[in-house]
DNA sequence: CTGAAAGCGCTTACAG
DNA sequence: CTGAAAGCGCTTACAG
């Protein structure tokens, strides 16, 4: 059985009463052509409605138009923002977009990496758990097989690599700032799983840098799983103590947004018992109630510069690692408040 | 210029002392093979690292392995839930999946399917605005272009056609009688903008059947974009009229949140002074303060089942139309509470 | 059970 | 400026 019949090439230069080979130069706009038979040739791909066969390119270019986007979840909208604006800048260059996500799987990377890699796509945008770590096998497959591909969200690129992302360390600093303006001397930090983000190591470090570079006490970090709907014995423990923090930061609005959730089911509100600030600027967050004060990442400009770099580097307009450090702000919003008076805080 | 060197099926063969023919009836199980030839050529495929080159498989049998989703928008969860079903799915069967979203233009719908059709997708999986309307184009793209697709969402199936959705108009009535139950007797709806969701249609009949049913005044009905942070004048004017209703039903659940968000700020308090339903079920509405009362879909297995029965068209197992009717339940939430008596009203 | 050959739909040197 | 031909990497009747 052979393919079901669809106008192909041979349609098209018999209908212009040219050869194959002038149909394609002519529509590719490849090669000189005559004015006339351009004009006759288009004219019978339109009338036909000829779309060439991209696997019959493929095979001869050796290139898919394709290419493939890897995140650990699009159920977080802050990677749904992102492929938007992936698939708009990809759209316009004229490639797909195939996307595959790992469900915060460490382990699953490289198996879909490699799955992507057989089904022939011209590049891959992605972000991994650990950009940096030896094992990050997704990665090394890719430098392998000779893969481009662009880093988004991870800060690290390798030697050969290409990442668009933001500098993490200084937005959280930002965040701890704006807790510790508003008051807050008792801080705490909510992450997610650290093995699953390298982005969250980085938001730490500036976490406890700016807690520290404030005279503040070491603010406690509990870490959550990122797909369970609750955030574990150490999240509860810590805010039901005597001394509970007064401000949070949370590594992402997602988690933010149970941690407001858990801290009402332990009788306490936000903001007036405990300030919270999350971290990604996903828009659910501004429809809240108290909305969420957050660091605002660029997701949309982010894909599409992730785009741009990777269609570079597939056109291999530009070699060597290659790095955008885009910018994030802050965004005030009622989860945070001013610190309780010492006299309401047991 | 030539692919890029990957090992091809020649490689597989002369490592493995057989013609190309065998190596392919080997790898791909298919004919017969003597066993010990098998092993060898598995062999020689694996110490190689051979992965077939899709865009040659794809030219000889006509098929991609790869399907095109379109959605209205990812970043609204109850999509990205639905699509990591289809995935899933997609990935055991070994198909790749291709994302497009419209943004909720219903125009750009043809042009996106269109493309996809170019892309020599195998099939694809979409939610249309209007899956009825004549000017569904995009539909009549697929049924003229012969191509195998299954609507998500939508209800209504045509007559060569595959839907899986859920039974809209019955889980709008349960919304409705959620609230009446709670004592609601002035009930109002908060849709988008009908024109680019047949599915709210439907939720709207059955949500006004039940008031109707319930002996109440018609439900006054307002709608929304779907992609603007504000709910309009219409829906500002609703509440702060003296008889404002004190139900509300939101078509979806992101509209709710923009509700709810809109109702604290007009100064009345969910649920005490207003209770609000969503419809959809996304995993954030259990985290929000107040949690969302809502109408729960089956997001993630009717992604599953939309890919299962696209496969059965794609592999022309079953022709015919077909429907899935998934069941829905309404989950409980903060958001819903009893009507304030009479004298809180004003 | 296995191989030689044809052919899927393109692009691209190479002649002319 | 245009065409004939080769070939990209597979699958699949057809012989043997």
């Amino acid at each position: 059985m052979q393919a079901r019949s669809q106008t192909t090439i041979h349609d098209v230069a018999a209908r212009a009463g040219v050869s194959i080979a002038t149909v394609s130069r002519s529509l590719n706009a490849t090669g000189v052509t005559n004015a006339e038979t351009l004009e006759r040739v288009r004219a019978a791909a339109k009338e036909l409605g000829f779309r060439p066969n991209p696997a019959g390119r493929a095979l001869k270019t050796a290139r898919s138009r394709v290419i493939g986007v890897m995140v650990p979840s699009l159920r977080n909208p802050v990677f749904a923002d992102a492929l938007a604006g992936v698939e708009r800048a990809a759209k316009a260059a004229g490639y797909g977009v195939i996307v595959a996500s790992c469900g915060y799987e460490p382990d699953r990377e490289a198996e879909i990496v490699e799955s992507l890699i057989a089904q022939r796509v011209d590049g891959l945008i992605l972000t991994v758990a650990d950009a940096a770590a030896a094992a990050a096998d997704a990665l090394s497959r890719l430098a392998e097989a000779g893969m481009p591909y662009a880093l988004l969200y991870n800060e690290i690129a390798r030697a050969d690599g290409t990442a668009v992302g933001i500098d993490n360390a200084a937005a959280a600093r930002s965040a701890a700032k704006a807790l510790i303006e508003a008051g807050h001397r008792r801080l705490a930090m909510l992450a997610g799983d650290f093995a699953a983000s390298d982005r969250q190591i980085r938001r730490r470090e500036g976490f406890l840098a700016a807690a520290s570079a404030a005279g503040l006490a070491p603010p406690v970090v509990v870490s959550a799983g990122f797909s369970e709907a609750q955030l574990g014995p150490a999240f509860a423990a810590l805010f039901r103590a005597p001394t509970r923090p007064t401000g949070l930061f949370c590594a992402t609005d997602m988690l933010a947004f149970k941690a407001i959730r858990e801290l009402r089911d332990f009788g306490l509100a936000v903001p007036r018992d405990v300030s919270v600030v999350g971290f990604d600027g996903i828009g659910i967050g501004e429809w809240m109630s108290p909305s969420l004060a957050t660091i605002v990442q660029p997701n949309g400009e982010m894909g599409e510069t992730a785009f741009a770099f990777l269609e570079d580097r597939i056109e291999k307009r530009i070699e060597g690692p290659r790095t955008a450090t885009l910018a994030f702000h802050f965004r005030q919003g009622e989860s945070l408040g001013p610190a309780p008076t010492e006299g309401d805080t047991p």
